[in-house]
DNA sequence: ATATATAATGTACAAAGTACACAATTCAGC
DNA sequence: GCTGAATTGTGTACTTTGTACATTATATAT
């Protein structure tokens, strides 16, 4: 226990180690739902140790902006999109993590809806990849793939963020369809109207879906100002 | 959209910024539940930007070790436990969250058996605070606390973490009693028997409480095996 | 012996979740 | 303009879970 006196970075004042050289990075995780298909947005990697293989988008933090800004600023240097859902996931801080020295890495979780993207200028180095259909990344960027499909499985459920992947208006079909993919699990058809109808989330926009081949439906769209109501009467009840 | 065209630090070497140094450190936000109250190991600060207010227990991190490591470390340092519950909340990375220069923080969520602390050595500069008692802090540490609190309070409704807080065998009303100081609410006790007892996390111990000056009540403890199990059927439901 | 504090238990009702079938609408192809 | 294919839209019975609520029992302190 003789390290209990050991000086606190809270309490004394810091020690710069000059020869310690980190950078930190961030990395997006940028999903998308096109044609039925969860995707995520990735580049090819140039360096010699990935060659050829993905990896998620990324910046090294710079001097004089707020980590949630770096995130930001690399999700619109991308993608050309302004506002779209943007979550910090975790910090990856393994040791060996990158070739290239110490550097760690904030993997934050973007939203957008891929329609929006596409009006945009691509680069040919960019591709929406399914994501079941990934296999190797580069890095440990399948970790931080992974750990945030599973932070999206979860946050799903809990908070209406699902709408961030849909147009504007769309039909029950297609949210329906977005929330089985991303869980991987099959909902009742009938019983996931009536749920998501005694949400009172819906708007009903008193229009159908165009160009199907099929009996089209009816589009809805997000109430925000109804969930803002809602979320106020903080849910709790124990569910393990 | 020039930008788009920006080297990107996954596929192009990364570059290192000489002049540009800063610092990553750890914040651990220590959680114990002693005597009926939620509370939080907390050191009084020696910076004279913060004299005399509290900090969380932190350090910075070191070239050779892995982040989640760093946590650890502190852990250990600090309380002289070595094995409890620790988990990553969130990275704070504001540009001038620090006095000594451009320093960010990963926070860490710990839970601890307060019992099992007091038999080590004791730092005076240390202190178990009530949570509901604590003001200002040092740092954006108020921030850190008030988030990790709500992760905790999110945490606790998914997962049976809970536990971590208490003694190996306890009373259900100890149990309910923790949940409600950390939820805010207050249960009906039947309920929350029922509730507790379907679950099957809970392990008869077939003794009952001494040195109370009241019927004593029986004593539980939770059943891990029994949840590893549990856990798999990963439950799928919308609850917003 | 009594007061105090809390343990232990069960039932009726309400709300939410689940399983399931049939008629209606649109388009495509003939 | 008829038919088939695909999908929409709706309702009910049943099961499970959550909620509200009162009485007897057991230990300690005095």
């Amino acid at each position: 226990m003789e390290e209990l006196v050991r000086p606190n970075i809270n309490t004394t004042p810091v020690e710069l180690m000059p020869d310690f050289q980190f950078a930190l990075s961030v990395d997006c995780v940028i999903f998308g739902y096109d044609e039925g298909v969860l995707k995520v947005l990735l580049i090819e990697s140039d360096l010699p140790a990935y060659k050829g293989q993905w990896s998620l988008l990324g910046d090294l933090l710079r001097p004089d902006e707020d980590l949630d800004e770096a995130s930001y600023r690399v999700l619109r240097e991308r993608t050309g999109l302004t506002d779209m859902f943007l979550e910090q996931v975790k910090t990856f801080g393994a040791v060996n993590r990158h070739p290239a020295g110490r550097v760690l890495t904030t993997a934050y979780l973007a939203l957008v809806n891929v329609k929006d993207y596409q009006l945009k200028k691509k680069e040919n180095a960019l591709q929406w990849k399914p994501v079941s259909e990934i296999q190797a990344m580069a890095f440990d960027h399948r970790l931080i793939l992974d750990t945030s499909l599973t932070v999206l499985q979860r946050k799903i459920q809990e908070e209406p963020i699902i709408f961030n992947l849909l147009e504007k208006k769309f039909s029950l079909r297609d949210l329906q369809h977005v929330f089985e993919q991303i869980l991987g699990v099959e909902f009742d058809r009938r019983n996931f109207r009536k749920k998501l109808f005694t949400t009172g989330l819906l708007t009903d926009e008193n229009e159908m879906e165009q160009q199907v081949r099929h009996r089209p439906g009816r589009l809805y769209s997000f109430n925000q100002k109804a969930y803002e109501q809602i979320k106020r009467k903080t849910f709790v009840g124990l569910q393990f």
